[in-house]
DNA sequence: CATTGGAAAGTACGGGTGTAATCTGGCAAG
DNA sequence: CTTGCCAGATTACACCCGTACTTTCCAATG
């Protein structure tokens, strides 16, 4: 249900690039990525399995794994927890922390106010 | 040096709160909060002492912790994990992130606008 | 100097994690 | 029907974490 944890993530990272894979797609772009060791992906993958954040099944011919867990949804509860811990749920300060610490390329900058201004017309 | 777990970071922000705490001061803050036995406390003490996040020293009387490591810094370390694990390292998609999610209030958009204002100001 | 009070260290223990090897059982191919 | 491969389960093991108690050692106080 919860609480995929690092090394696990890297296996759901793949899935989501890319889905279906089977245990050997898997353990071919994950293993090297990390420096995996076959059986270490698979350890993941059954841990996975047993969390329901994956199923495993026989389709036309092959095994493969998909992700049961949207890409989003992990991202929002991941987020959603350092933005409470760290800075009141507020998003406003987290923007000005990564500003102060020059983290906001003009890139970010350009897309922030583009963001801005597409909310806002939205709500109008 | 580093890693700071969950539960640590509760002291932490005691002491960041107000510094320096003496351990009964600790005790009497993060215990309720938090639920913990006083002895729960302690322990997380000595190893944020291992860890060399905290320092203990008597001064005029008492024995007080300070922290050794800032609060910005442990932010900084933690969030930007967070960007590069879940956002490549960009700013904006985690905005945008946020906002699909109904997570960005009216507060957060005004003062997000003022901060771009702020920052183009200084650039000019 | 002896006692005491508190800081720090040590011990404990169940669960999760990272890392990994091996066992087992079913399906497919020969 | 038999054999072999592969998915999934089992087992392993050290370390971290949350939770907590007990022991040790130092410093101050009487």
């Amino acid at each position: 249900m919860q609480a995929i944890s690092e090394a696990e993530s890297r296996i759901m990272e793949a899935l989501w690039r890319k889905t279906p894979l089977s245990a050997e797609q898997i353990i071919s772009t994950v293993g090297p990525e990390n420096g995996w060791a076959p059986a270490t992906v698979k350890t993941l993958i059954t841990r996975l399995l047993k969390k329901n954040a994956i199923a495993g099944a026989k389709e036309d011919g092959g095994y493969f794994y998909r992700p049961l867990i949207a890409r989003a949804d992990w991202v929002q509860s991941e987020s959603q927890g350092l933005l409470d811990r760290l800075f009141k749920g507020e998003v406003a300060p987290l923007v000005a922390h990564f500003a102060e610490h020059r983290q906001l390329s003009a890139k970010d900058l350009r897309q922030l106010k583009a963001l801005i201004s597409k909310i806002e017309d939205d709500g109008k």
